[in-house]
RNA sequence: GCCGAGGUAGCCUAGCUGGUUGGGGCGUCGGACUCAUAAUCCGAAGGUCCCGGGUUCGAAUCCCGGCCUCGGCACCA
């Protein structure tokens, strides 16, 4: 038995493209085995604990479980919906994946890979609660701004230990917090460096892109995980009431207790999958961005238990909308459901182009006007069309087809085979459905060079052979297709007369001895321009607002009196120069009238520093010092932002030195 | 700057353990056909294979140097 898994959707929010970039190729992917006769069983869940939930519940005023439930039914509506069928939809937050991650812990307490250690934890004395990161908020003991928990993150950015932070206050009721100690527990993950360069290099399968960012990240540096949090919201820690485990503990054992779930449910031993020595065969789906709790921390919480280990890890590359990278807050986005279910689209196609567009491992570029082009000419005028004319043609004229297939066509049909067979195994996605595209091609050839609509009137029965051929690669182009278009493809093979679920590759290739046609149907309806037009209007309005958005941030109404409090001057740049190890930052020393100060600007990209030299621009005088990259910046020069650029200002005329701006 | 992935015709790409005129798809242009959802088929145009060196009888493919794009980290006072 062979197990397929895939990231665990985070249960907060809706699903978006970039979810289905993972999702579809691993439904496809399953798809083909079962068509190869492979037993699989294919495992997902949604993924219920952590901080970020229990942050939004308590801004919506609902419970953690009725946020995490809304997600969770989403989540399985929007699978159903596409086609996405897990034989078990699990989640973590369920008592099954409780027991299993305390199991899982306490035999890595048994082991000796965790250990226990006091640390500075903020502690709000109101609220009574020790508070996670993201609820603490103070002060930089380095620079003096205001930083949150374990990091100054709009100051000098230097990662902050606990305690350091002065200051603390509870983002929750903001009242003073205080440094209490606590016991935390950790897991020794550097205990399993040697183990995970074995594992990384020598057996671990999977895409290049998951493997090389993995290894990379063991030869650096490893560092003990501490693995638990105070929250109310998850898996307790074994012996210890106040404490939940780290989500990233629970969220993959998932995968087990899922699997456990699915084999009672199908009467299978789960054991045999996860605890069946060394390497099992097991495969997970997921995105770039998870690669590294996937590939190390993983393996090494898998390994120190004594579970067995995943064969292969393969990883979906980005997803872009119209040529942008992905931003739901900037609006490039686009909704599952709001977006391409509620407009009526058939999911076959969006399964297709997520599977067509590009390689698997790389960056998928969503385009409404490509996905348009990709529908009416691929899918209707490539394959739908071959699938229509052929079996319109011969029920008008037939009815019933008895006849000898070509043998070309059969040799065809077998090189397809090969091909998909060929690209499967190496998750290269595009090149399996780049191969039944081949094969509509040179069916709509042999057709159109057969002419059966000449033979017809003067040669019935080679006109009927050549239906049969005809007939024959339909019936290969259903196979074939249906892991990708399922919804199409099984009510084409209904039509057929045959079970997709039954069927097999090698299926293509038994001769269908004699058929009886009922009037055909058009499998696929063609995507119109309105449609589309609509979609991007829906789209740049999105994008539109967010900019908006972002914009309205800043216009809050100030006084003049506020404004009187920036002394902003004109300064003379006097020297410039790149700050070594960083791509924007420029040091300049900046002439501001009675001083010259040194000032930190991130301008480096775009100026160069002889052009700086001699100019003069706006600076504001007093703002807080700070540090960046270890240089101290006293004062800040301003400049229009211009898509994140900076383009710098200049007085309309020459003006002294320290003039001041009102 | 560091790490990773890449740079092949308007767009998406194959080839990358070196070897005949660099394949394919979409789009474009011309033609043919009419069974079919104006679908299909045939043909054509379109490329300094990022740039510069090197190895070689021979390089898109190997080596060195550089440029650029994307992602991650650092950072944008």
């Amino acid at each position: 038995m062979k197990l397929v898994t895939c990231g665990l959707p985070y249960a907060n929010g809706k699903a978006h493209i970039g979810h289905l970039r993972t999702y579809v190729p691993a439904d496809v992917y399953v798809r083909y085995l079962r068509l190869m006769g492979q037993d699989v069983l294919f495992i997902c869940g949604s993924d219920c604990h952590g901080t970020p939930i229990v942050v939004n519940a308590e801004k919506e005023g609902i419970s953690p479980r009725e946020l995490v439930d809304r997600y969770h039914e989403h989540f399985q509506r929007i699978f159903k919906e596409l086609g996405i069928e897990f034989d078990f939809y699990g989640r973590t937050d369920a008592e099954y994946n409780h027991r299993r991650t305390q199991e899982i812990v306490k035999r890595l307490i048994e082991n000796g890979y965790v250990y226990a250690k006091e640390i500075e934890l903020a502690y709000c004395p109101k609220c009574d609660r020790f508070l996670p990161d993201r609820y603490v908020e103070g002060i930089c003991p380095y620079c003096g701004a205001i930083a949150r928990g374990d990091e100054c993150d709009q100051g000098c950015g230097r990662h902050l230990e606990p305690g350091e932070i002065k200051e603390p206050k509870c983002k929750i009721c903001g009242s003073k917090a205080e440094f209490r100690k606590q016991k935390h527990y950790f897991f020794k993950l550097t205990a399993f460096k040697d183990f995970l360069i074995d594992y990384l290099e020598n057996k671990l399968q999977g895409t290049e892109n998951a493997l090389n960012y993995a290894r990379q990240w063991v030869k650096a540096e490893l560092r003990d995980w501490c693995i638990t949090r105070n929250l109310e919201w998850g898996v307790k820690f074994p012996g210890e009431e106040d404490l939940v485990v780290y989500v990233w503990v629970d969220a993959p054992i998932g995968y087990i207790s899922f699997t456990e779930e699915a084999c009672k449910l199908k009467g299978l031993n789960w054991k045999e999958i996860w605890l069946n020595g060394e390497i099992s065969d097991i495969t997970h789906f997921i995105g770039l961005d998870i690669v590294y709790h996937h590939c190390i921390f993983w393996p090494a919480m898998l390994k120190g238990a004594g579970y067995s280990l995943p064969k292969a890890v393969v990883a979906s590359g980005m997803v872009k909308v119209e040529g942008k990278t992905f931003s739901k807050t900037r609006g490039y986005v686009v909704w599952v459901e709001d977006d391409y279910l509620k407009a009526g689209f058939n999911p076959d196609y969006l399964r297709y182009y997520i599977v067509n567009y590009t390689s698997h491992e790389k960056d998928l570029n969503f385009s409404w006007k490509v996905f348009r082009d990709k529908v009416n000419n691929e899918i209707i005028a490539t394959l739908g069309n071959f699938i229509y004319r052929v079996l319109h043609f011969a029920w008008k004229n037939f009815g019933k087809i008895e006849g000898k297939v070509d043998p070309a066509v059969m040799d065809k049909i077998a090189e397809i085979k090969d091909k998909i067979v060929s690209a499967i195994g190496k998750w290269e996605f595009k090149e399996a459905s780049d191969a039944f595209m081949e094969l509509a091609t040179f069916g709509n050839e042999f057709f159109q060079s057969s002419k059966p609509w000449d033979l017809i009137k003067t040669d019935r029965s080679k006109c009927m052979d050549v239906l049969a051929s005809c007939i024959q690669i339909v019936k290969a182009l259903v196979i074939f297709a249906y892991p990708v278009m399922p919804k199409t493809m099984s009510k084409l093979a209904e039509f057929l007369g045959f079970d997709i679920a039954k069927a097999r590759l090698e299926d293509a290739l038994k001769p269908i001895e004699s058929i009886e046609l009922s009037k055909p149907f058009i499998p696929f309806e063609k995507v119109d321009d309105k449609k589309i037009e609509e979609m991007e209007k829906i789209m740049l309005e999105r994008i539109r607002k967010a900019e908006e958005v972002e914009a309205g941030k800043k216009e809050e109404l100030i006084d003049i009196k506020e404004f009187a409090k920036l002394d902003i001057r004109i300064g003379r740049i006097v020297k410039a120069e790149k700050i070594k190890g960083s791509k924007k930052l420029m040091r300049l020393e900046v002439d501001i009238g009675n001083e010259v100060r040194q000032i930190v600007a991130g301008i480096a990209e775009v100026y160069k520093p002889e052009e700086l030299v001699g100019k003069l621009v706006p600076v504001l005088v007093n703002i807080k010092p700070a540090k960046l990259m270890g240089v101290e910046s006293r004062g800040m020069v301003l400049a229009a932002d211009v898509n994140g650029k900076p383009v710098l200002l200049h007085p309309d005329r020459e003006v002294p030195p320290g003039s001041k701006i009102k």
